[in-house]
DNA sequence: GTCTATACCAAGATAGAC
DNA sequence: GTCTATCTTGGTATAGAC
C-alpha cells in the first residue's frame, strides 16, 4: 500500500482532472485516498490550497520527464512533439476524456484568486517551455525564436485538451499535434535556410 | 438601465471569466447584477446550470459574429486570424488577466460532470471551427484539411489564453497568432502549389 | 500519524407576500 | 416580475482522544 500521503496527492490529481479544483472537495479526496481528515491536514496543514500546490508542482514535474523521455528517443523535435500528441491522445480515449493535465483546468480556474497556485502553475508551465525550447535550439533555432515556439506547442497541447474533452473525441489532438510537427519542420527548415545562405555568402 | 435578463447575463459572463462555474455563486451573480435570487429563478427556473447554458450560447455566438468582422476585413484568412489574436491579447491586458472568453473555462471544469453544459460548449466551438473553416475552403483548402487546421487555431487560441492568464503577460498570444498565422499561409501555399503542379500537368 | 465528531459558514434552491 | 426570509445540504477546517 502507498504511504498516505502518496495516495492522497494521487487521489487528488484525478479528481482535479475530473472537476477541477472548485468542483473538487476534501471529502472527495479522502474518500478517495481512503484516509481521514486528519491526515489530509497533517500532510497539508494549510488545507486544500496547499494541496493544490502540491499537486501542480509534482504532477507538472513528472509530466516534464515524459516529455523528455520522448525527446530523448529521437534527434528530431518535430517527431517528438507529434508522438507526444498521440500519446496524449491515446489517454484521453483510455480515460473517459477525463482531463489528461490537472494544471491547466486548475490554472484556468484560479488564476485571478489563488495568486500562490497561479505561481505554481506558472512554474510549471515555463518549465516544460523550457525544456522543449532547449531542444528546439539544438535543432538550430535561435533562442528567441526556440522559446516562442516552445510555448505555441504547449499552448496548442493544452487547448486541445480542452475541444477533446468537450466533443469527447480525441482526434483533434492527434490533428493538432499533426500542425505542431508541421510548424516545427518548417522553422527548423527556415533555420537552416537562412544558415546555409549565409554559408554561401562566406559568412 | 438594461432590462434584468441582460444585466444576470452580462454580470455571470464577466464572474465566470474570472472565476470559473464552480467558482462562482449565484449570490455574486446577484450582487453583481443587482437583481434578487426571486429575479433570477424567474428568468432561469432550472438555476445555476441553466443560466450557464445561456451564457455559453449567447457569448458563444457573438464572438463568432465578432470573428465574422475580421474575416469580412480581409480575403486573407491569416490575416484574419493573426488580427483576432492580437484583439484577444489587447483585451486580456486591459482586464487585469481575467479570461477573455468563459466557455474555455467552464467546459473544461464541467466536461465531466454536466453533460448539457458540456454539449452546449461543444455546439459553440464547433461552430468557430465551421466559420473559419468555411473561409480556409475558400480561400483554397480542402474542406477535411480547412475544418483540421480551424480546429487547430482554436485550440491554440483558446490554449494561449490558459499560458497568458497563469504567467500574466499576454504576448504568448500574440506570438500564437503569428505562428497560427504563418501555419495558415503555409498549408495554403501548398494547397496552391499542388493546384498548379496539377495544372501543369494539364489536369 | 490516525481517527471521529463537530463547529461554522456558504452554497443552491424554494416559498410566499407584494 | 420583484423581493426577503428561510430551508437543506455540503463545504472547509478544527479539536482532541488514541
Amino acid at each position: 500500500m502507498a504511504a498516505t500521503r502518496d495516495r492522497i496527492i494521487a487521489a487528488t490529481n484525478e479528481l482535479f482532472r475530473r472537476g477541477g479544483y472548485n468542483g473538487t472537495s476534501l471529502r472527495q479526496v479522502t474518500d478517495a485516498a481512503g484516509a481521514p481528515t486528519g491526515s489530509l491536514y497533517h500532510f497539508f496543514p494549510r488545507g486544500k490550497a496547499e494541496l493544490a500546490e502540491a499537486v501542480i508542482t509534482e504532477t507538472g514535474a513528472s509530466y516534464l520527464e515524459l516529455f523528455e523521455l520522448f525527446a530523448a528517443a529521437t534527434s528530431d523535435p518535430g517527431a517528438a512533439v507529434g508522438a507526444f500528441f498521440d500519446g496524449a491522445a491515446e489517454t484521453l480515449e483510455q480515460s473517459d476524456y477525463i482531463d489528461v493535465c490537472p494544471i491547466g483546468t486548475v490554472a484556468r480556474e484560479v488564476a485571478n484568486t489563488h495568486d500562490r497556485l497561479r505561481g505554481a502553475a506558472d512554474r510549471v508551465f515555463s518549465s516544460w517551455i523550457e525544456s522543449l525550447g532547449k531542444h528546439l535550439e539544438a535543432a538550430g533555432l535561435a533562442t528567441t525564436e526556440a522559446t516562442a515556439l516552445a510555448a505555441t506547442v504547449v499552448a496548442a497541447l493544452e487547448g486541445s485538451f480542452v475541444l477533446a474533452r468537450t466533443r469527447r473525441n480525441a482526434d483533434v489532438v492527434r490533428h493538432t499535434g499533426n500542425h505542431m510537427r508541421s510548424l516545427v519542420d518548417a522553422q527548423l527548415r527556415d533555420a537552416h535556410n537562412r544558415a546555409q545562405v549565409n554559408v554561401g555568402r562566406g559568412r
